[in-house]
DNA sequence: TGCTAATTAGTCGTAAGTAT
DNA sequence: ATACTTACGACTAATTAGCA
């Protein structure tokens, strides 16, 4: 007798478009013409390098964040909600996978790329209210230039080994993120620091 | 332990409520928009770390409160009564079971995973009036997270060291486990997680 | 081709349900 | 109340599909 059997079998239907902030669109010229949702699904969403820089400073603040703070992410970013959680998700697998690693300061290296520094706010009280990018507004200029590619490691010798390269034998894949050192202080006081939440289980 | 032959379908349309006030609003999941009660099927409450903290330290003063006690700790924790009577239930169930263990410094062991520590009042007169989370102001409604968090959470990428104790002594019969796994994590490491597949035969 | 975003299916923990 | 079951919510991979 197999135990493992799955007991639930529809789960597959319950994700509804709740767009929230219109924002770009990909799908901007075609759709709606007959087409339902379960058609035109999957439509990339292109997350620029300024969105980037925010995601991955709030990864490195809590690679797991509670709803609500995907909310809140999702309004700094732009983007919908869903498309934060995926990418959260799809971040832990990689970082899991040991393709890429956070180092303590705002790094993240990858594995044959170039060191990708994020900066971003780390040392403001990070779930604020108010999105990193005061205003900006402007499309197609970017202000602040986020991405800091400091090219140090290449790609020592890397032959093909297809996809799974194993970077190196160096400390578990644990992360040093939560409280990093420093921490760079101030922020404290400022009232409300709320210690997102945890996440929990 | 999987197969139930037990088939009631879904017979669950009765949902009434009478809360008093605290709601929790993470409903989140089903939009908490145009939903009635009817429409509902069951809405799996989450308790996050904090609440949970509490609750582990007033279950371990008590496991068996009376109503009144109910009520105060379900202010405590902002969750509805039957939330808080439930999760007792559980609690006990689940200590019965053997599956979780209270120890008397307050540290709670779960079977296959790092040991929990609820911090919480325990030197204070636990039936006391004052809630822990101040009832403040929050100014601006979001949730600030109020609590003094001092627990440990559980933490998914825990640099844990397997820090796990053994578990079940003495099982009653031999139907028991399902699985136990460190899941949670990272940690792990490289190496797999095996965790074998059960179910076996 | 490479990336990676989305999808999908499996598992797990456990809150909520049912029956006793 | 207990004991057992059910199913939700979250997570994890593995796969699929798009853009460069």
């Amino acid at each position: 007798m197999r135990a493992a059997e799955k007991m639930n079998a529809s789960l597959l239907e319950k994700e509804r478009e709740k767009d929230q902030g219109g924002e770009q669109d990909s799908h901007g010229g075609r759709k709606a013409k007959g087409k339902r949702y379960r058609d035109m699904r999957r439509s990339r969403t292109i997350i620029h390098a300024e969105q980037l820089d925010i995601l991955y400073g709030c990864y490195f603040k809590d690679p797991n964040p509670g709803k609500h703070e995907f909310e809140q992410i999702s309004e700094w970013v732009q983007l919908p909600k869903k498309v934060v959680q995926i990418w959260f998700q799809n971040m832990r697998a990689r970082e899991r996978k040991g393709e890429v690693r956070f180092i303590s300061d705002g790094t993240l290296a990858a594995v044959g790329k170039p060191l990708i520094k994020f900066t971003w706010p780390l040392a403001k009280p990070i779930f604020s209210k108010k999105p990193p990018t005061p205003s900006n507004n402007n499309t197609g200029g970017i202000a602040a230039a986020p991405i800091v590619r400091t090219m140090i490691k290449p790609d020592p010798d890397a032959p093909i080994v297809r996809t799974m390269i194993k970077p190196d034998p160096d400390p578990p894949v644990s992360l040093i993120n939560k409280n990093g050192t420093g921490h760079s202080g101030s922020s404290a006081g400022t009232g409300a620091t709320p210690q997102t939440a945890t996440t929990s289980s």
